[in-house]
DNA sequence: CTGAAAGCGCTTACAG
DNA sequence: CTGAAAGCGCTTACAG
């Protein structure tokens, strides 16, 4: 039914008066309660519904209702539309949180050193706007995650861990923290000796993981760790590539292998190798960790360890929900496991 | 500085009793009136800042400010987090709104049938969470925003023309509508004649226009239409997929040259004709139009029309944005016009 | 230039 | 089971 200029506003005065009840009892039967009877009930949703009457958010709100929606705030200086897996990650938390009843607010901003930008982050949880917000792409000491904490704001991040916190507003998702290892015990096992690495933003707790594990397996396999063979970059390709190509300009003899810090890494590493007309993998083979959507696109296609990101942003959205309302035992973090996808970039060597 | 769970609440009373002025005042200056001596102001931003006092929304939304948010909606049934242009439009639309003050409510939903989702986003309007919605993937007559334009909500649609609609609060962006007439005239120009055409989805307007205009391109080349030439896919891959198989398996005699609706249906043709061992462009060239990201990373790179999506939200955002503002002479809609980015999809014959 | 007061639309103790 | 009333935090005519 359509709501003309000249009808009376529709508000729950308006449906009170249409259902000959006072307005207490329209909003008890919006929000559900049980103290209604279901004649009175009936009668009431009747009205509702022939009107399409929804409360205002802006009256429940000052009522002291929550905001039913969580902030999503990603970090990243390169061009997120860019790249595609950091769209997915978006549409992963969308989806997450509209299956639990919750909507999304996105903010993209290029970094948290700038005072700006922290403003405009601290203003959407200070006007309260949301109830809970999500984050990609911070550091794993940022501290504006710790001002929040602090104010009783409730944070979801990825890929974070701080053993030294645990309050009960601090919620985050992490990958398993021996990949690097498990990357490791794969190329031994197809024969390589001659390991290269490719860290990633030691800032991040996941790259700092996979470091000390990538170490430890070179270790446990008796390799000789050779410091022309380490290189840093950061979580993005174009660093990769950059990495790669100091790699190959300095490293004398070629490693065999390039164990990268994650996919997009390696797709840099492919670039480096490509431009030095060096095949992939007939003399370095290649390997990642993440499972990018691009993975299987690029050629040769790259062996690496999978995570299932839908399962992250779930296990994320989910438990910040729960922080929302205050479940008793809920986690605070979840470490999430790979799978090792074999494709062509990574030979069995001798 | 920090909010101990002792202090006094921090509302706008307590800043005016902090700054030895009313509520009112405090109001003018949050809201950057002119009427307030710059000595008062200063003092009371100076409360402001230390304090890091921000409105409340709720309470301003109740005293009839706007939400400064857009809804999003996203309306696809094939699963967006796997197609990666997807993904793209959603950041584009996010960082036009920031560029312009707006954060952005998202939304995906499968599709606009289900009488559930209708009321989802009914409920957004009319609960007030948002001040306009942008839509992408509804029907070009989609009752739906009928519906929500007569109710005076301001809806900006992707992909949407209704000349017999000019209400100020019905936006749009549009594709040039000839890019089909000017596919054929690329091919005809490389010397083809036998031309396939794979139509996509004929409740999008785009695709009726392009559909439109590779048939008066063939007409305006002399160029004999065969029904056994002809057809329908929908906008995405597999749709593209399965066309091109029916196509394979009727035509008896091979096209030189497919000309697809879009790239996403082109990649589809691609599937199909490798898995039917037709090499293409040496057997059969193809053409897209849309500009994926994917054009460059498919072998071998798709030759394609392509258009500047971050232009096509900016000019959909900002001008739903003016819509919101009552700017007069706002345009309704757009249409963005195409650059042929020549890849290696489409061979020169004879 | 400034403050007191009304009003926005809801929810929720409270009283009956 | 139900209604009258208070209250949430802001903004904005209005009066001075």
């Amino acid at each position: 039914m359509q709501r003309k200029a000249t009808m009376k506003k529709l508000n729950s005065a308006e449906i009170a008066r249409l259902a000959g009840v006072s307005r207490s009892t329209v909003s008890r039967v919006v929000n559900g309660y049980a103290n209604v009877p279901s004649e009175t009930r009936d009668r009431v949703m009747k009205v509702i519904n022939e009107n399409e009457y929804y409360p205002l958010l802006s009256g429940q709100l000052l009522a002291g209702k929550r905001t039913g929606t969580l902030g999503f705030f990603w970090i990243s200086d390169s061009a997120i539309a860019d790249d595609i897996q950091s769209s997915t990650f978006l549409v992963h938390v969308t989806e997450s949180a509209a299956e639990l009843g919750y909507l999304v607010l996105t903010c993209i901003l290029k970094n948290l050193t700038d005072k700006e930008n922290i403003n405009y982050i601290k203003r959407i949880f200070l006007q309260e706007r949301i109830d809970a917000g999500i984050f990609i792409g911070v550091n794993n000491n940022e501290p504006l995650l710790d001002e929040l904490t602090s104010r009783g704001k409730i944070v979801g991040v990825f890929d974070h861990f701080r053993p030294d916190c645990n309050e009960p507003n601090r919620i985050s998702v992490n990958f398993e923290i021996d990949t690097g290892g498990k990357a490791i015990d794969y190329v031994c096992g197809m024969g390589h000796k001659d390991i290269a690495i490719i860290d990633g933003n030691m800032n991040r707790y996941s790259s700092v993981k996979r470091h000390e594990s990538f170490l430890s397996g070179l270790q446990r396999h008796n390799i000789l760790i050779r410091r022309e063979w380490m290189y840093y970059a950061d979580v993005t390709e174009p660093s990769g590539y950059k990495a790669a190509k100091e790699l190959l300009e300095n490293c004398g003899q070629l490693p065999t292998v390039i164990c990268a810090n994650n996919d997009s890494v390696a797709f840099g590493v492919y670039h480096a190798l490509e431009e030095a007309g060096i095949s992939i993998p007939g003399q370095v083979s290649v390997i990642g960790i993440d499972g990018h959507v691009r993975a299987n696109l690029v050629s040769p296609p790259l062996t690496s360890f999978a995570f299932d990101f839908r399962k992250f942003f779930f296990s994320l959205v989910s438990r910040t929900i729960s922080a929302i309302n205050q479940k008793e035992g809920n986690p605070l973090t979840e470490f999430i496991p790979s799978v090792l996808v074999e494709r062509a970039s990574c030979l069995k060597i001798n």
